[in-house]
DNA sequence: ATGAAAGCGCTAACAC
DNA sequence: GTGTTAGCGCTTTCAT
């Protein structure tokens, strides 16, 4: 391994002299003469920084934490992509966590331990962000992923309601007027949000739809389908299903062929997310994009501002604006 | 921050006496009472060792990188999950690298910088290693994924020509004979293992398939669909396809469809790889699923090794074996 | 413009 | 059994 001395001693001058010089410090007050002296020798040894020597001096460590709860998600790797890059171009790397609960514990040690900066957390949909809750008295950098805590962590979230909205008024506008809502947990924030969107559009279409119309039952693809078969058993079969998930929605496909109905002819589906896989599936998937990429990228800027700023702030991703992407799984009713 | 020295004064013993019950070392001769003193001081003042200041001074992290080129790949989910599982009961944690070509120089710095005690290399396919040559001279602990440098660096591979021989197999099965391959790019070193294995099963049954038999256009969507396209083509169309890739099999399935061509009724459809998502294509594929996550595992063991032992080894993962899962893409030859 | 020196928090000899 | 001490490689006053 090379140190600063080692350059130092090949250069000819003082070790300080070097730290100057390759961690250009604003106070760089050094001749051309020994500055070139110097970066010939740092190069011709082929010298690196050492990462712990750094973070341990000045306690920063260039590092941002990534904890999920779940890695196989496919939504999430627009996320961890979008995150990744907004990391590297800030100077940053990602450290990943996972956390299957909310482990507060885990995301302490974390931070305690100096591994890392500041932390993105994306909760598990459900679980409220209260477990969260010993995290605030520590002053750790955290950003919650569609949760929130107002005024004790930052955080970030899509519009949902108007992204749950798109998906609806869609339906709306091929005729529909029995538009169910399969929606994710009761407790879930972004499942909250989005069934107020589900809803306001309906209304500004006159319409109220019967409790029955939404069901409450997750975002996995099991969800979907369990879903599907409750609202097909009601009295008044919906023509139509906004699902609050692509995996949820890839169960409500699955569940209609198995039951004989036909997508989109007896049924129109369409979904808030997007994914890879929604142009795939048969038929393909009528979706409202949700901007993922941009919401792992939005995070990292946040809570590295939070690091080097302080600043905490609860922000909606507003740009890219949720977008209906048109494909073969909702068409107008007949 | 609470450092070794507040936890000694607190409970009144040196410094080193807290270090050593505290990192549990094994020449710890400490009474039973200090160390009872110890450790509720520590709890008291809730104590985190310091992470920089321990890799300082051990010169090791506990960290191991991953690198891959394409974070949204579906495929990598289930690699990346069984990564991080395997590293955090090793007691590691992951640090994500991305590298569009073979960066080498990024993946020396992880390293040379002392950020990682160790990576894991998914190099993109089609990339020859040779890219990677200067990596050996550094005695970096590295493991490729799927690709391999023999004695230079470790290396860790699915059995494909086992993959491969067994999604033919279940063609050959169903009574098809004029089976095609659509298979990666030819530098790959999976799909050269794959095409051995198509080969091999095909010889078996006493076939030897005509070289316009085999596309070797690569492994995304839109290489899928352009494959099937140039076998359509053909003079003599196939009846069945192997499709090296998931990814590739929803572009072949995605052309099929728009070509007309039912499936599997027209064609019969296997893929290598399983994913999450084969199971919701229309129809739903029938595959060979690899051990993602095992390699995830494994690799991640491997590099562990190779830090703590030297060892370094080219490992293929022999189980769990390739295993066909039976959908509803492949068809007797009627 | 350059150098000397004091630590950051920890581990590991080495004393006692 | 327990304490003292010397660094790990770096940044950063403070002198010069």
């Amino acid at each position: 391994m090379v140190t600063l001395a080692d350059v130092a001693t090949r250069a000819g001058v003082s070790i300080s002299a070097v730290s100057r010089v390759l961690s250009d410090s604003p106070s760089a007050r050094v001749s051309a003469a020994t500055r070139d002296k110097i970066l010939r020798a740092a190069t011709d040894l082929g010298y690196r920084p050492n990462f712990a020597a750094r973070a341990l001096k000045v306690a920063r460590t260039k590092v941002v934490g990534l904890v999920v709860p779940d890695l196989t998600n496919p939504l999430f790797t627009d996320l961890l992509d979008g995150a990744e890059s907004e990391a590297a171009s800030l100077g940053y790397t990602l450290l990943l966590g996972r956390a299957g609960e909310v482990d507060a514990e885990a995301i302490q040690r974390l931070v305690g331990e100096g591994r890392v900066d500041g932390v993105v957390v994306q909760v598990s949909d459900g679980v409220p962000p209260a477990g969260l809750g010993l995290l605030h008295d520590a002053r750790t950098p955290i950003v919650l992923i569609n949760s929130s805590l107002p005024g004790e962590v930052g955080s970030v979230a899509f519009d949902d309601a108007l992204g749950a909205r798109v998906a609806t008024s869609h339906l709306l506008d091929l005729g529909h007027q029995r538009i169910a809502f399969a929606n994710g947990l009761p407790r879930s924030f972004t499942a909250k949000r989005r069934r107020r969107g589900y809803l306001a559009a309906m209304a500004d279409a006159g319409l109220v739809p019967g409790r029955t119309y939404e069901t409450r039952l997750g975002y996995t693809v099991d969800d979907g389908r369990a879903a599907l078969a409750r609202l097909l058993d009601l009295p008044e079969r919906p023509t139509a299903v906004v699902v609050a998930n692509v995996n949820a929605a890839m169960g409500v496909l699955a569940q209609a062929r198995h039951l004989g109905v036909r997508v989109p002819e007896d049924l129109s589906v369409v979904c808030v997310h997007d994914a890879w896989t929604a142009a795939h599936t048969w038929p393909p998937l009528t979706a409202v994009r949700m901007p993922f990429h941009e919401m792992g990228r939005t995070a990292v800027r946040a809570v590295v501002r939070r690091v080097e700023t302080g600043e905490m702030s609860d922000d909606v991703i507003s740009s890219p604006a949720p977008q209906l992407v048109v494909r073969e799984s909702a068409a107008p009713l007949s």
